[in-house]
DNA sequence: CCTACCGATCGGTAGG
DNA sequence: CCTACCGATCGGTAGG
């Protein structure tokens, strides 16, 4: 009974010590860069020494895929609850461009790019795949269903399809979060906005343009 | 007089790898980004070894400045040339965003990455000075105009400020660079599109929006 | 989970 | 412009 308690114990700290390595590979990977991380970075960020990383993952590979694959479950599940809200297709996308602002302290376009450059090709063919699932997909059916119901322009109406559309959207919302300075996001000169107001004026622009 | 032409020819021929080594570090730095290229893999990539580039550069570092100065001035020039012209803002956007979609092989945002992320404070300020020079500068004098000449919305009519016009402009282009493949851009899946086209794409969605 | 250590590679220098 | 080499750091392993 003592050595099931002992073991059970020993199992709950395994898995609490592996919680702490994603939570801090998360961190610094997102802030930093695949490249930019060392594992003894994680290791010591983690009060671990370097070689303790190996009894939990694989490699460092395998330690960046797993945070990965988390990270981009828990952001697909906000977005689909979004998603399938009742409201409108602007109110919908100005709340997942508010969720994408101050949720990812990262640069969606950061792990894009480490996907893409530093993986190896099973890892990056997986990750590819949970990044179409967890944020591509909802965001597509978002798109699709403001074409169905009028709101945005088909292709045929010089609109354009929904898989670009979100990337372009995408690629707005990076914008402001690598321009971002703590809480806020860098405006005009000298004139910071919140997570909220930065929300609109991507939607606003995305929407209605820049032109009268 | 030998003496003279064999320190002339020295000097020519120095000036040659110089121009050869900034050549091959731009196309290596620009598509692969500062921390993932070593110095000698550029030094192999022009044939030499890899002390001989410490002969024209200080260190890494400040090849990978000069390099980006480079640029950053090749692209200033082409960018003051196109807002120049006596023509439609919006034709204006369209010349410089086909400009950037099929001259840059790289990504904008690389270069902003490693500037801001992996060069030191000194080299940082100076490629970021460049940076405004060549790129913020030409593009908010051409966002201002549209919104002097009632073009674009003003921040008062429901428009944004001109730098924030412009960075979100400048994402959009990376977007459709990061996505290329060869010569062509991806759209719809399976189906390619041209640096005109996409450019095209990109400012008529700026300026008018996707909603209908 | 640790200590000790491996081979590889990095940016950069010495000396010619 | 080369050969030879430096100290530092990398990801990962051995062995307990």
């Amino acid at each position: 009974m003592s050595r099931a308690v002992r073991k059970h114990h020993g199992q709950a700290e395994n898995e609490e010590t592996r919680g702490t390595i994603l939570r801090v590979a998360q961190e610094l990977f997102m802030e930093y860069g695949y490249r930019a991380i060392s594992t003894r970075q994680i290791a010591e960020a983690c009060g671990l020494t370097q070689p303790a990383l190996y009894h939990h993952f694989a490699d460092k590979q395998q330690l960046y895929a797993a945070m990965a694959r988390e990270e981009l479950a828990k952001t697909g599940a906000a977005l689909e609850r979004i998603v399938k809200r009742k409201e409108s297709t602007d109110e919908r996308l100005r709340q997942v461009a508010r969720y994408l602002l101050h949720t990812t302290r990262h640069d969606q376009s950061q792990m894009l790019h480490d996907i893409r450059r530093e993986l190896d090709e099973e890892t990056r063919a997986s990750l590819t795949q949970a990044f179409q699932a967890g944020i591509v997909q909802p965001l597509c059916t978002l798109f699709k269903e403001g074409q169905g119901e009028g709101f945005l322009k088909t292709p045929a109406q010089g609109g354009i399809d929904p898989m670009t559309s979100l990337y372009l959207f995408l690629s707005m919302v990076s914008q402001f979060v690598s321009n971002r300075h703590g809480e806020h996001f860098a405006a005009v000169q000298g004139h910071e906005i919140s997570a909220t107001e930065a929300a609109s004026m991507i939607v606003q622009t995305i929407l209605y343009g820049l032109a009268r």
